[in-house]
DNA sequence: CTGAAAGCGCTTACAG
DNA sequence: CTGAAAGCGCTTACAG
């Protein structure tokens, strides 16, 4: 009745074809739902199947077919919940679509990420849903291409060429944000955190556009790198309210930053919203719920994941097709900080 | 020089061997970096690999090995942040020990937990990090058990059995955040958020047991349970400053629920830590910088997960062991919300 | 030090 | 409707 705790060797279709009385080649058949085996035979061996505890060994299957249904996902930062929103969306749809995901978490590190990407690569996936470490070199990119596996981008774009992609419009995100800022009569506005990359140049590129909308002049001094962590922000938002009283308002890199900064005000008892605007940028799930709810700019994470898992879905179905890309439009979500 | 894109057929260790004009069983060896190969002739190998862009396949080695370098884990809520933090300790100490982890996202959805479970066994993994859904029947952990797989379980008791498990000691923890609280003088305190499940159990333990202590009454009507989430955390908590406006301080369920009840308190124009005493569960790293920031029962969320590994990959060496736990120690950490 | 052969668990033409 | 045979890409005794 119960089976073995630690089955030396495992049930194969062999055994079950033995059980049976068939042949291996008819147990694969039912298996598989043919509808070559009558019926009578098929219940024999979906019930010697059943007897023996039999699992179908699906690496086998794939290898003996050429064929693969895994799809290798790295992420960089889960610790940033916009990360963890993508990739619930992303694995969502993939297992939706018969997949199962390989996931690998780099933490901005290159070395591990080039040893994960090697790594999936020997077993075979059918597709990438890569978002690149930060300073990636482009030519990671052209690699995994001549590996000749299909590969979606996401979030942070790779160089120039043409590849499937899945973003959002940074540029314009912030510059709605922006837009808003100084429609509510901010004039000191700064940006506050993010790391320099290619992400943080679009998005800096929205401030600059607005403030020259505008006709406000921009002033470096007002832009503030910092690690986009909660800690990153904190910090610097805790400098930049020293070094600058003048500045009123602020167009955060992303929720992560913004809330940080949101902590650094409460201990400097300011209140966002009231004696200070804050913009942040995702819309993350927290933005909802933070003390006080976030105004934001959203982009609607979870989807994005999805879109990208289509995009990679149809890049393996057609390999030949162009290169398609998913940018999400920012919305502004309007709530209580600004 | 460039790889085709997208190759018809892989190159195989066949290709290769012709190429270094060696044989296969050769060409595996040095591949496997076995001493029994001239050096000049293993050089030549590793050429003609590299020349034909040669990829391990290290499903087909493991087949014929009947071995396994991967491991499933199945998470149930990722927008909570505490799975978040698990799953990279976890994942980070699983590849370094020469694993890759197959991921799935069951979003409480026991259809979709057993689907993924069924899946990762064909897959032929070599244990489970399972970390079971709510409400998931005690039976599955028989069944995983049957099915030979090594499998640490993770956070939620499954049942009474001896199983590995990677988990924190709940009871202690909330009676900790308790004692913190009724020594500074408050006797209303409630009991917010949290479906009811094992672990609500343990925690709503702690909770009575320092009640009792105190020789306090328990209050049924004290404890409000509700969806373990910002949004419901948030609206249990407005309902009951509106019912029971006597109660000054609450013990959380966990930090997400800290966070939502914070949202509340802004709302009511309360502030945390000054008109209102909040601890929270987990000390996720949101929160070291929420606003203000969360004073909270840490029980080392990335360290659990890393634990968990190392009991699984030492259930994997030694099966027959004795059922190992890991109980993290509840510690408290005060910030300002208290 | 290297090669020929068998086999991991499956599938897929091809016979019959 | 079912079986025998070959083969997916690898490894591992076993010869030599």
């Amino acid at each position: 009745m119960s089976r073995p705790a630690n089955p030396v060797r495992a049930i194969t279709i062999h055994d079950v074809a033995a059980e049976a009385k068939v042949s291996k080649s008819t147990v694969s058949l039912v298996l598989q739902g043919s509808g070559l085996i009558r019926e009578e035979t098929a219940r024999r061996v979906r019930e010697a199947a059943q007897k023996l505890g039999y699992v179908y060994n699906r690496r086998a299957a794939e290898l003996r077919n050429n064929s693969s249904r895994t799809i290798g996902v790295v992420i960089n930062d889960l610790m940033n919940p916009f990360f963890a929103e993508v990739l619930v969306g992303l694995e969502r749809k993939l297992v939706d679509a018969g997949y199962i995901v390989f996931m690998a978490h780099t933490s901005e590190d290159l070395r591990r990420q080039e040893q994960v990407l090697t790594t999936m690569r020997e077993q075979n996936i059918a597709g990438f849903a890569f978002c690149p470490a930060i300073g990636t070199p482009v030519a990671v990119l052209k690699t995994i291409r001549n590996w000749g596996i299909p590969t979606v981008v996401m979030v942070r774009p790779l160089g120039s060429g043409a590849y499937d992609y899945a973003g959002s419009d940074n540029t314009l995100g912030v510059k709605l944000a922006m837009a808003h800022l100084i429609g509510r009569g901010h004039r000191q506005i700064a940006f506050l955190g993010g790391r320099r990359g290619p992400v943080f140049e679009q998005r800096l590129a929205g401030y600059r556009q607005a403030l020259a909308d505008a006709h406000l002049a921009f002033d470096e001094a007002l832009v503030f790198p910092a690690d986009p962590t909660r800690q990153g922000a904190h910090d610097c938002t805790l400098g930049m309210l020293d070094a600058h009283p003048e500045v009123t308002a602020a167009a955060c890199y992303n929720d992560l930053v913004a809330f940080g900064a949101l902590s650094a005000l409460g201990e400097r008892g300011l209140q966002a919203g009231k004696d200070f605007a804050l913009m942040g940028f995702d819309n993350v799930l927290a933005a909802a719920h933070s003390n006080p709810p976030l105004s934001t700019v959203d982009i609607q994470p979870s989807l994005l994941g999805e879109e990208a898992a289509k995009l990679l879905l149809q890049r393996i179905s057609a390999p030949d097709s162009a290169a398609k890309r998913y940018i999400a439009a920012p919305q502004l979500v309007l709530r209580q900080s600004d």
